[in-house]
DNA sequence: CCTCGATATATCGGAGCGATATATCGACCA
DNA sequence: TGGTCGATATATCGCTCCGATATATCGAGG
């Protein structure tokens, strides 16, 4: 879902293809390694699509202008100067609204990727781009995906394998119990801004403790 | 790394497409959805580079042989019966010496994928087929990537970014954190199996710790 | 006998990656 | 002044892998 993290980094800002890269993997992390051979195929499919434009090279996004009255002066240059386009002339597109749609779309889209570690975390840090409603059904869609993927992983008989496999098979349940955790807690903080924000101590844990009887899974 | 888990499956018996598929889903979980779409090319470019070879259909990988001399058995039947070759008829395969070569090398290959969690997992399923030395070798790589991240996580201005962002960021250092004791732990594991239960003569207690301080966010 | 679900091999289009090619720009230095 | 070097930037190639799908066979049950 390349598409996805494209569109998401547009909707703050018109970007070329060399920042956006660089964006995402600072967005992201280790957990997304953009490549150029998809990034740009990925830039003219949307381009072709019409969900993105590009707009005035140079005109947007150099990363850490140093020194703000540089910016007059180039701006002004490049007034006078048609500023020609070489090899390497940056091509910064903007979000059309057509690519706004496509995003929501994406966000909100229930591919199987619930189950995905990455679709998900895309998801997370664009879903503020979404309405409450919507963002909480994703959590939610996620904590169902987590719930069964643990319930399933309880299930399967603990013996099987050499001691790595089952080490492996151990330390893989017990991280899809912290990550359900962690959309649990996810959940709650948006209740809390749905309730009143002048209460000064939030009520108690609610039951989304490790418990280790069956959890809520009742899916399958 | 297709490769490396065909190889590692058909190291301990021949096997079929169909039940390598099931296997490797068994063995690694959700971590690793094989696919027929790559799983046959796989197969058929293997066979080509003479990693392995096809063996008598129908001659093993019953799904549970539970018996040693199966071969003189089904090697008799299949006298007696040429048994037609239709369209589903099962190919196994079986590891050849190169294949065999070729999954060391696999699991020992400083690929760029200590940092790249599912072929990790995948080469922690197979590392008994490694000697003692190369094993604690790879897991010894995968702490030192594993260490490498979270110390780069934690040099990050943890400002950055919505809420959802920065708690993304923030369980995703935990999770390496763990990912990283969890290494530890094997490591350990490892060193108990190589010297004498009863003597603990070298490395009393390693400093496997990740960083005793400026930690204070750990839950407790 | 006949349908249905599990078994099994196989291909197709597309997404993404890693490596690489090519070109430009800016900075530092001789 | 020129000269190189590293960062910036766009682009393509070949490959692996995936999801969907097609096709065929087999065994069990009605």
């Amino acid at each position: 879902m390349l598409e996805l993290a494209i569109l998401g980094l547009l909707k703050e800002q018109p970007l070329h293809g060399y920042e956006l890269k660089k964006r995402l993997g600072e967005t992201l992390g280790s957990l997304w390694g953009i490549s150029y051979g998809s990034l740009y195929p990925a830039l003219r499919r949307l381009e072709h699509d019409g969900a993105i434009e590009s707009v005035a090279p140079d005109s947007v996004a150099a990363p850490m202008p140093a020194t703000g009255s540089l910016d007059g002066d180039l701006a002004a240059a490049r007034l006078r100067r048609p500023a020609k386009v070489t090899r390497r002339t940056r091509k910064a597109y903007r979000l059309t609204e057509r690519g706004d749609a496509r995003l929501s779309q994406l966000l909100l889209d229930d591919d199987v990727s619930g189950d995905d570690e990455r679709t998900f975390a895309l998801k997370l840090a664009f879903c503020r781009h979404l309405d409450a409603d919507s963002r909480l059904e994703l959590l939610q869609r996620r904590r169902a995906a987590l719930a069964d993927r643990l319930a399933r992983a309880r299930r399967t008989t603990p013996g099987r394998g050499d001691r790595y496999t089952r080490s492996l098979f151990e330390h893989r349940t017990d991280s899809t119990q912290r990550d359900l955790e962690w959309v649990d807690a996810l959940i709650v903080a948006e209740g809390l801004d749905d309730a009143d924000p002048n209460s000064p101590s939030h009520q108690a844990s609610p039951s989304y403790q490790a418990s280790p009887h069956q959890e809520g899974a009742t899916a399958s």
